[in-house]
DNA sequence: CGTGCGCTTGACTTTTTTCAATAAAGGTGG
DNA sequence: CCACCTTTATTGAAAAAAGTCAAGCGCACG
């Protein structure tokens, strides 16, 4: 698969001409890490931003003493670091592989160029942007106003499908590590672990297999997320 | 003052040609609210975004069970809103002034228009989302990562000048109730009441007038916003 | 001059974290 | 394919942090 293939398939660079496509495949550097490879730092300069291609990449902050917090989790064809290229300063968190990946870099320059020349590139970055921002405001709430039960039952019912009907049992497979689900939480994993135990005992879920999660009662998982029910 | 003037003096339509800053006057709907009015509602069609021309607007989440999260205060010149209309969703929160404010409404399609033709403006726009994601990054960080005496330092720190000197005893106005404050800190009144007086108590604050503080050991605040030290 | 709101304080409860120990799972090299 | 070792997950007991409920103060504003 070339370049410009890869390039067309990335919802930020839909509806672009050929030939716009064309001059970012002549500007993108492209590279392949392995598995749980830095990609950059808090505080490195942004020449540039990164689309993920395949893998996956975790963007987190760290606290002094090493506890972690990851802003998001990012899947093929996901754009990340564009932050530091529009506000022109330094990356605010850490980017790390997750697996095996391939990423593509845009150097910020370039870049700007090409988006002075084609509105609708600007058009779809800002609403990348405009999406991430929804994305964060909705995490915002969740760390402040409900406590983890309701944020894991949040989480549960966001990567359910919303289309199977109301009744039916519906299994989902994290696909990260509960540690990793603790701190997308804003918890640990000790708490995490208890929590589950609960909604267990309570059949609002099931766990299955290594990362299976069986969704037993969707009533009252939404319950447990607007904060009505509590967990005993 | 003219419109054009208004809408000149704002930082997000800097550096555009006086052409389109008119036809920005022509699309403009301005109003002016009293203290504690609604301007959207979560959930509300955004058609539009707006600017503060002056007073004062809170950004805020609220839980069923009427708590709130303030997401954002904003000042004159400062835009809101402009999510919705590159997500092209509905508003993810509540909009109300604070104080009598004049407010400048841009309805969506004549600016996405007005985009389309002068990349400057993309490029401005771009500029605002990735400060403001920033701004969010920082937020889940702290509300993670940090507990209440961490937040509540880190945002001293932020308000009180950095140039003064290290020894200078610094004096702030906070322009919010304490009420707010908490919100805006992911907490209550109450948290917030008991850690002030802690603070006072260590000799890092002194609480002066209705809404003064001064910030007597700004190296102490930095080693509470770092988790370093804690309060007794 | 009273009512109400913002703010503070105390006592108590709940939630979450910390620390420590153990169990299970996964990957690697023999 | 298995033994071994590291990482990941679970559980208990105790401590800490934050929230709830209730009472009371003081100041602004009608």
């Amino acid at each position: 698969m070339k370049l410009v293939e890869h390039i067309t398939s990335v919802p930020l660079f839909q509806g672009l001409p050929r030939e716009h496509r064309e001059d970012l495949a002549m500007i993108v550097v492209d590279q392949t890490l392995k598995k749980a490879q830095p990609i950059f730092s808090e505080g490195d300069e942004g020449n540039g931003f990164y689309v993920v291609i395949s893998g996956r990449v975790k963007i987190f902050k760290l606290s002094l003493d090493g506890k972690e917090q990851i802003l998001h989790i990012l899947n093929p064809g996901e754009p990340f670091g564009e932050v530091a290229v529009f506000a022109g300063e330094r990356f605010p968190a850490h980017a790390e592989t997750l697996e095996e990946s391939r990423i593509f870099f845009f150097p910020r320059l370039a870049f700007i160029d090409l988006i002075r020349k084609n509105p609708n590139l600007a058009l779809n970055m800002l609403a990348v942007l405009s999406r991430r921002l929804r994305k964060f405001t909705a995490m915002v709430e969740d760390l402040s106003l409900k406590e983890v039960p309701g944020r894991l039952a949040a989480y549960f019912l966001y990567w359910g499908d919303p289309q199977k009907g109301k009744k039916e049992v519906q299994e989902l497979k994290l696909d990260i590590s509960k540690n990793q689900l603790a701190s997308l939480l804003g918890t640990i994993p000790e708490t995490l672990s208890r929590i589950l135990a609960k909604m267990t005992k309570e059949g609002l879920v099931k766990p299955t297999g290594s990362r299976g999660i069986q969704i037993l009662d969707r009533a009252g998982l939404e319950e447990l997320a607007e904060g009505i029910r509590r967990l005993n």
